[in-house]
DNA sequence: ACACTATCGTTCGGTCCCGAACGACTTCCG
DNA sequence: CGGAAGTCGTTCGGGACCGAACGATAGTGT
């Protein structure tokens, strides 16, 4: 049973969370810790990758796509043809594994490159026919996970994560680019 | 500029997202849609790639640490040594990806392994003085960023943040195992 | 004792992912 | 014009990551 983040028995969480605060702050003493920080941060990537696995067996792995494959599909078919910078900047990952997750979706024939008209150096993407059809298929499946795994979470509660998320969000975009 | 995700100019995030809802319902229209499930999955696995990468570039690359390695190596710091099995489980990765990421660390010094004393299939994981120094030299840093990036959020949403998360991760949790 | 079953950690195939280096192309400026 | 500098997408090296298959070890029942 993890020692952060709770197990199944959901009526120890209190008491193994606040043995994990005094054995962390025993570990580091005599230094401040701000182990609110530390909860929030290791929370949000377990959830992370706990979400991200559950999609990918549930409902991504039948159709072979990884997570990241479906993202760019999915903007592609809500947002149409745009170039690969937007597209890497919108699905959340760099231009390199943006070029590899691409190549995957056109050898399956679920997207394509084309020219850009004046600017030789870039590329737009398009949804084919059957990208777009398999991105409605899916999303109904998809959306129904996402119903399911903060099914536990008022509406309120949420929009409140969301909310919460945004501003970590931003936080990092802001202080990341720092001055032009 | 993201569609769903805030991007640096904030007065314009709530003009942005319902224009993002808008989309996104229209594109799936005459469905059913949780478009509050979808915010609070999306931002889950975007802010937790965020934190992650900000992580490792601002705190983890000078050590030559990937995220996880530096996970385990905090898990062994704080509660000492342990079987594999139970590390994965706590540091959130498979037993296949621990293999790799303990090779990587017995290769740099930071951890060792041990036969069971009984049982000849299990292994015992310690960290080294070594390691133990590195996540002590490391982990002040570490929390200050994880302040950072949350230093938006009140004292109340870190909590409150935390609390969501750990929602999400034990309906993953129990609806995960099933029944036995 | 001895098959049968379960449970370890490891290996393997495949994908993802990043950052850095690269080549192609464009823009800027002399 | 034509080189210099900048900006594209791609390639490459290396690690992470999963799930499935595997070999080794332990327990179980007869």
């Amino acid at each position: 049973m993890s020692r952060i983040v709770p197990g199944a028995f959901s009526s120890d969480d209190d008491a193994q969370m606040r043995q994990a605060e005094r054995d962390v702050t025993h570990a580091f003493e005599g230094q401040a810790f701000d182990f609110a920080a530390l909860l929030a941060v290791s929370n949000v990537f377990r959830a992370a990758t706990a979400v991200r696995n559950h999609m990918e067996r549930e409902v991504l792995s039948p159709h072979q796509l990884s997570w990241s494959a479906f993202v760019v599909l999915f903007v592609l078919r809500v947002w149409g043809k745009q170039e690969s910078h937007q597209l890497a900047r919108e699905a959340g990952i760099t231009g390199g594994t943006l070029t590899g997750v691409l190549t995957t979706l056109e050898r399956r024939g679920f997207a394509k490159r084309a020219a850009h008209p004046t600017d030789g150096r870039r590329v737009i993407v398009s949804p084919t026919a059957k990208g777009r059809r398999t991105v409605d298929q899916i999303m109904p499946v998809f959306n129904h996970h996402e119903a399911l795994v903060t099914a536990d979470l008022s509406p309120t509660d949420r929009r409140e994560l969301a909310r919460l998320l945004r501003t970590v969000l931003r936080t990092l975009d802001t202080d990341g680019q720092d001055v032009d």
